[in-house]
RNA sequence: GCCGAAGUGGCGGAACUGGAAGACGCGCUGGACUCAAAAUCCAGUGGGGCAUGUGCCCCGUGCGGGUUCGACUCCCGCCUUCGGCACCA
């Protein structure tokens, strides 16, 4: 038997040399492209992986957050590969759109140029870390190959109606210079830059996404598994609530307006009526009436509010002088115009029900409208006062609601739309928060919006075979106001495609979220020139089993990802209806106390940690540092720990090189290091397969390696060593593979993940903890097997044992086998 | 206001199904090597007390209660922090 080599020099680790050579051979090898369905080495769908981490934005560098996120999907594709998968994991780049044109804009330069540095320098940082991505499937979205495609698809929406303009009420943002989409809008300011949002009555383009509310909802079911907090910002965001829709008559105008309400059983304490200043009913009401200069005077001041000042403001409105017909109780109730009243949820026009609804209170304070209390505590001894806000308690009844008076809220509300719904004058009906996705934007970059505007045929598309619509070069592509593309006056003026008529292009592009809906199915066939993807090869990928990405997109990219998802499967482009079978969130990386980000000049880029310890130990790191689920902290003396580790590695791994090869499985040696080594692969195995939790597996080969230290002369130590190469390769995959080489073996990337040996998980003996009334007091090593009573005899007679029970009887004898004895006195 | 997540040593964190709280790493202390330093290696490291017979006792997972033989873990009530939604009828 030869043991290693004491007192010889030990090769120094080289980070730097290792992992360029690893990453060539992998390049060589195609280490990480995959086969599509039909092509040689395409296995069956059931042994196929998705593995996708969500695109980044060139508008800029790497950063270790970024590292931190990629990390996640280097090792479930490793991990999955070795567990014989075919694993798909692809890379691209979402390069259209304000962030890009942004960064264009401060670094001086076109936006295709800006974004194409960014991407090839984006792309070398990533080859430099080494990942296991199929960069045979890189896309751009800003490449005619690819927009050319989210042209098409737009123009399917478009067929169905699912794309629409209209003139609407829109948020501006004033520093950006453009529309926003509901979603971009946080705390009434810019999701970008922070500008407070304007609003503005523009025609815009628009997805109905709204139509699919209930769909997006429902079809929640068909996820694997996504984290819970994703799901509730969703459900919130779509909004959904279950009520009724009530027709209340105008007095002496053939008309009626229907309300949106959850408290029907509230409908005989309205006591007034108030519509949205936008409502379209406002002018007619008090056209040619005395109020008319009054009311529409407070209507063109709550449109120059904006949505900050209005929520912050005292209630106010204005009384149309109108009246209408109360259907519940036949009397007539004031009809009122006030701001508080959103155009833009349920019809844009309430009931004023000031004894049960907080803000109606409010209303009816300031204008002396009358109070009434029409549900009351059940049980109550005496009923609330008269002309008093009442607050929602659970057992409620109706009171002074004629007929339904004593029914229980809930029965109430229900038997009140139902006899209005006899009469014709209200039925069920359900509300959403959720608005339509506004999707043009008055910007450069972006893909263009490809039809034609015909003054005798309207707006008509572009024909698929004169796609793609390519944006035109432009001298100025600032923001103004309007798109810098109608300024391309040459490319603005073409023929109608319908009557052959001059016509004008639609010169808005499409909000970025568009290019980002569709591109996980791109990846599936991402060379396709004859359409978007073909179906068999996207629904022998998809869904993607493991999608990672940050919580920032919890509502936006990925409820119009799923939306898109139900229309492509409604076209029948695809058989899927949820495009992310399990979703990831990982935490953010923060420096100094504050989230890493550009704006904040706080960013680690990995470059020089690279150039100077290795890429292995920043993907370590990045791992190490906690639970990938939670926000983490960058510390440099944390990363020393781990550079520390892989030298260690490196050292006690090549001193075990020196050894006998390992013997084969039926004769290892069976010693406590071998024993170690199996239940090393067990949790490492049931971290990265089951949990989900990529820190543990570090620190438990770090046990591993730091026991072979102690024992390098164990006849186990060498299978050790191996073991330990074997399962941080996901991690550190660069030195992992020369060490494996080095101890005599090739491609670990490619090799079976290493399979924990159950029998020599079995121990002989075991430590058993005895406790006295709960608390421990002793601990004795004992063989395995032993009964109960044998287990609370050895727990008896242990010394320390028995000064604690101190002759006192024992009363009761708890046993968890394999574990300890608690004896109660 | 409504919904959700989280509070563990000096620090990042571990403890998965109720069964030894603090794995692993950082930092710190002492030692070895060295002329010296760095690097590396070895030992120690939650707090307090009694011992210095090498061990023993008490306290300890945001706070207060409860369930249990036994609670970081389950239940009830609070506090704090973070995140989402919010004039949504």
């Amino acid at each position: 038997m030869s043991g290693p080599e004491s007192g010889a020099e030990v090769e120094r680790y080289e980070p730097a040399k290792i992992e360029r050579k690893w990453q060539d051979v992998w390049r060589r090898a195609r280490a990480f492209n995959v086969p599509d369905p039909g092509e040689p080495g395409a296995p069956e769908r059931g042994a196929k992986t998705y593995v996708l981490e969500m695109l980044p934005y060139p508008s800029g560098e790497l950063h270790m957050g970024h590292v931190r996120n990629y990390m996640l999907g280097e090792v479930v594709a490793h991990f999955r590969r070795r567990n014989g998968y075919a694993v798909l994991r692809p890379m691209g780049f979402d390069a259209f759109g304000l962030p890009a044109e942004n960064a264009a804009i401060s670094e001086g330069g076109h936006p295709r140029e800006v974004t194409e540095r960014n991407i090839a320098a984006i792309r070398r940082q990533m080859e430099r870390m080494g990942w296991a991505i199929d960069w045979d499937r890189v896309l751009a979205t800003h490449e005619p190959e690819y927009y050319r495609w989210t042209q098409w698809l737009f123009l399917r929406f478009l067929e169905r109606g699912l794309a629409y303009r209209k003139e609407a009420p829109v948020k501006w943002c004033p520093n950006d210079q453009t529309v926003l989409a509901n979603e971009q809008v946080i705390d009434g300011r810019c999701e970008r830059c922070g500008a407070e949002v304007e609003a503005k009555s523009l025609e815009q383009w628009f997805f109905r996404i709204t139509a699919y509310a209930a769909a997006l909802l429902e079809e929640m079911e068909l996820l694997e598994s996504w984290p819970e907090r994703v799901l509730t910002m969703q459900r919130n965001w779509i909004g959904r609530s279950q009520g009724a829709e009530i027709l209340f008559r105008v007095d002496g105008l053939d008309a009626d307006v229907p309300v949106f309400t959850t408290r029907a059983d509230t409908l005989f304490g309205a006591t007034f009526f108030v519509l949205a200043p936008e409502h379209p009913l406002v002018p007619q009401l008090v056209e040619g009436s005395e109020r008319e200069a009054e009311v529409m005077d407070y209507v063109r001041h709550a449109a120059a509010r904006s949505a900050v000042e209005r929520e912050e403001k005292e209630k106010d409105g204005v009384f149309t002088g109108r009246r209408l017909v109360n259907p519940a109780t036949g009397e007539p109730i004031p009809i009122w115009v006030a701001d508080y009243v959103l155009m833009e949820y349920g019809t844009g026009a309430i009931m004023g029900v000031p004894a049960h609804d907080e803000r109606d209170f409010a209303f009816a304070e300031r204008y002396g409208l009358p109070v009434r209390t029409v549900v009351a505590p059940a049980g109550a001894d005496a009923p609330p006062a008269e002309g008093a806000f009442a607050a929602h308690t659970d057992r409620e009844v109706l009171v002074n609601s004629g007929r339904f008076s004593g029914l229980p809220a809930p029965e109430g509300k229900r038997a009140i739309v139902e006899w209005l719904q006899s009469k014709g004058r209200g039925a069920f009906a359900v509300g959403y928060r959720l608005r339509d996705w506004l999707l043009s934007r008055q910007r450069y970059w972006g893909c263009p919006i490809p039809v034609v505007h015909c003054e005798r045929c309207g707006i008509v598309p572009v024909p698929d075979d004169e796609l793609p619509v390519l944006l035109p070069e432009v001298d100025e592509y600032l923001p103004k106001g309007r798109s810098p593309l109608a300024t391309a006056e040459d490319w603005v003026r073409v023929p109608c495609p319908s009557c052959g008529e001059e016509a004008r292009r639609e010169t808005d592009t499409m909000d970025t979220f568009v290019d980002s809906s569709w591109y996980f199915i791109r990846y599936a066939d991402a060379r396709n020139d004859r359409a978007p993807f073909d179906r068999a090869v996207a629904d022998y990928w998809l869904p993607v089993n493991q999608y990672i990405g940050g919580i920032e997109h919890a509502i936006l990219h990925l409820l119009y990802a799923r939306f898109f998802t139900k229309v492509m499967h409604e076209l029948g482009l695809v058989g899927f209806r949820e495009p992310f079978a399990r979703l990831f969130t990982q935490g953010m990386l923060h420096y100094q106390g504050a989230k890493m980000s550009k704006s904040k000049g706080n960013v680690i880029v990995p470059d020089e940690y690279v150039e100077r310890y290795g890429a292995d130990a920043a993907r370590m790191y990045l791992l190490f540092i906690g639970p990938v689920e939670q926000d983490a902290e960058w510390q440099d003396a944390g990363f020393e720990g781990i550079v520390r580790f892989l030298h260690r590695l490196w050292r006690v791994v090549l001193e075990q090189s020196a050894s006998e090869p390992t013997p084969r499985r039926d004769s290892q040696p069976r010693t406590a290091l071998a024993q170690k080594a199996h239940e090393t692969i067990a949790k490492v195995t049931d971290d990265i397969g089951r949990r989900f939790a990529l820190n543990t597996p570090i620190a438990a080969v770090m046990e591993l390696v730091n026991e072979i230290g102690r024992r390098p002369h164990d006849p186990a130590a060498r299978f050790a060593a191996e073991t330990a190469v074997s399962l941080i390769q996901p991690y550190a995959a660069h030195v992992a593979e020369e060490l494996w080489e080095r101890l005599g073996h090739s491609r670990l990337w490619e090799a079976p993940w290493p399979q924990a040996d159950p029998e020599l998980l079995e121990r002989e003996t075991f430590e058993l903890v005895v406790q006295v009334n709960g608390r421990v007091r002793a601990r004795a090593e004992v063989p395995v097997g032993l009964s109960d009573d044998e287990l609370v005899a050895r727990a008896k007679e242990l010394p320390r044992v028995r000064a604690h029970l101190d002759g006192k009887e024992v009363r009761k004898a708890v046993v968890v086998p394999g574990k300890l004895v608690n004896l109660v006195v």
